[in-house]
DNA sequence: TTTTTAGTTTACAACTTAATAAACTATATA
DNA sequence: TATATAGTTTATTAAGTTGTAAACTAAAAA
């Protein structure tokens, strides 16, 4: 594949990766840079260097940089005596990914315990169906901790 | 606990289920009926008791019961000779939560791997960590097969 | 046939979010 | 000290979303 093709397909992917997080419910120039930072082959970003390539204005960049190095999805390293910050993406421990879905399907599980502990009959048509979600849920934790230890001996 | 007692509290949880959906993108109202017809006693709720409910408008409720019933997180019954539809949730196979979650995780591989193709350096930092990635998601594909077979067996 | 009921559609107002331009601040360089 | 650079903050505009009232449609009841 030539160099300018593969540029080309990198920049639609940029698009695809912003669409991706625009679903769910990251504004359109955070998907944009979070997909700029992943897909090219230069690794490191430049303030001026994201406003440029994405044409976006400098208020857009430095908001949302802000917003995405507090929530942990990128990281900038600096060099004494420059004042530029280096923007990459943050290269954390692949299981956090899924300790962030553990986490959320837990609170799920804790929501529908409450909801079943206040209804009256403990056995209506609802009531049996968030019992078993419940249950498989419970079930669905015990075999990701397997599937960590599994990993970690590989 | 006494029945106005409960009542209260499950009006409260309606509420946290509408922010929960609301977090996740769908409009207020959508999130609050799904609480409706998760929590009350009353599992089958017309059309007019919605909006009488959550006091809304009867648009606001059109609009919002037909989204959610394309989504599949609802659905009606209908009596011959009786014009109103009985809402209430749709209780598929739990399962379904879980392919759900299967099938984004595998679209974000997918996407992974295209971005990995047009790597000019195999080897750089992000190749390397989303070569991790794909490769989690791999192994996490398999346990999850196996958890089904265990639950299905029990 | 006329009226009522059950829900839909349309047009619009209120609000929220996204993005920008321009003014500003703080650090490094000349 | 003056100037340039790097990024932040503020005020504003543009665009999109949410929800309503009111007009409408279609089916059942009188």
């Amino acid at each position: 594949m030539k160099s300018e093709e593969r540029l080309l397909k990198q920049k639609q992917i940029i698009e695809e990766i912003g669409k991706f997080f625009d679903k769910r419910g990251f504004q359109p120039i955070a998907g944009r840079i979070l997909g700029l930072l992943m897909v090219m082959d230069k690794e490191q970003f430049t303030f001026e260097e994201i406003t440029e390539e994405l044409q976006i204005s400098k208020s857009s960049a430095s908001n949302v940089l802000r917003m995405l190095e507090i929530r942990g999805d990128i990281e900038y390293t600096t060099i004494s005596g420059d004042r530029k910050r280096y923007y990459h993406i943050k290269r954390q421990n692949a299981f956090e990914m899924f300790d962030e879905f553990e986490k959320q399907i837990l609170s799920i599980k804790k929501l529908f315990l409450q909801i079943l502990e206040l209804k009256e009959d403990k056995n209506s048509l609802n009531s049996s169906f968030f019992n078993e979600i419940v249950n498989l849920i419970s079930i669905h934790k015990e075999h990701i901790q397997e599937f960590k230890k599994a990993y970690k001996n590989n």
